[in-house]
DNA sequence: GTTTAATTTAAACATTTGTTTAATTTTGTA
DNA sequence: TACAAAATTAAACAAATGTTTAAATTAAAC
């Protein structure tokens, strides 16, 4: 899909107005406002709230798989690749944590008829499939452990960054960091090494 | 607050329709409606669709610090009392999982003024303080490392699960376990050891 | 049985919702 | 300049929203 200026435009304001207040929770008459077009205008050119959704998630999803690959071809030892991996994704999930949540909220759904989630899910499973290669030949290799449950390892990266971002307040609060350090910068150094230490010790652990 | 039959009856068909189609997309009607009550009992039993909101967290909120002590004062070994933490854990948010996802959409809006979060957050501080009088404990021993971020060890735990959680159609379909395992077990067993086995890895690292 | 309070109801309220319409303006092309 | 396509606009649409009202019913207390 094409998306000129305006779309863009348009498709930022709502990424943003989405994440903050929910797809349900946001009017198409809010984000023709913030954008500074008329209302007609998203109807105009995406045909409807849901279509607009489907096109942000197109825009936000592309490339991935390219990244990662060319992480894990570079002659680094495993667990280099492994700090590489998980700080990239961190990165990268950061990077497009308000689409993130509006896929975590509308895909969960037992009934998501309204929304089209083909393309995420096509997506999601390639990358799956390089890290389950990457962390197999390790495994072959006599570096990993095999007692590892592999398509696990994306959610405790994944899902240890967004715990921490939904109760961002929470953690921001406990760790005394509003003046001192930005939520960017606790995310890119102390979340990032934790997460690190955390698949790295999975991997090599052994009961 | 006080509960009768009829307001708790109200709360359990608020959080199935709050969890399924978010806070927003659902209308007092639906509710009202599913639950076999006139629309008007949701403002005469709670003031508005706010404060039931509010009512169902304090609903589900309950005693959770009182069996985490429980199990910690029990005389097992520190890898024991990590499994037995993570399963109660892992038990506790799958079974209040619906209640989960709204708070987690709700309180990570930067401007969320209209719902009030301040018991949930008094609550969650003092379990995470129970959490961190262990974790230290064991590092006094000898038995924990010492490098490990006490406060991104709960994000771990409840983040890996809500991630498969949010993913779950995803996820099922990857580990093939549509017919012969289901959901409920598949947490019970698999994800749970898989976050027990994380959690002792990350506990025991040395980098 | 009477009285008082609590519960339940249907109807009405003013707003807001997503989308469509038809007219107007802008832009690009010959 | 003249023409056609694209972009933009204000207005209108029916439907759905959360809440309130005032009357009717039920329950409890005396």
């Amino acid at each position: 899909m094409e998306l000129n200026e305006k779309q863009i435009q348009i498709l930022e304001v709502a990424e943003k107005l989405f994440a903050e207040n929910g797809f349900d929770g946001t009017s198409v008459r809010q984000i023709s406002k913030e954008a500074d077009v008329n209302v007609a205008m998203i109807s105009y050119y995406f045909g409807s709230k849901e279509k607009m959704l489907e096109a942000l998630l197109g825009y936000r999803m592309a490339d991935f798989k390219i990244q990662l690959k060319s992480i894990l071809s570079k002659e680094t030892s495993y667990p280099e690749k492994i700090d590489e991996i998980v700080a990239f994704v961190v990165m990268r999930i950061h990077k497009n944590r308000r689409t993130h949540k509006i896929v975590n909220f509308e895909y969960s759904k037992d009934d998501s008829q309204s929304i089209n989630f083909e393309k995420y899910l096509q997506q999601k499973d390639e990358n799956y499939r390089v890290i389950e290669a990457f962390v197999k030949n390790g495994q072959k290799e006599g570096v990993f452990s095999k007692e590892v449950n592999i398509p696990l390892i994306v959610p405790t990266i994944m899902g240890t960054y967004f715990h921490f971002y939904y109760n961002k307040r929470f953690y921001t609060s406990l760790h005394n960091l509003t003046d001192e350090i930005s939520l960017d910068e606790f995310v890119q150094t102390t979340l990032t090494k934790h997460i690190q230490q955390t698949i790295k010790a999975l991997l090599t652990y052994a009961d």
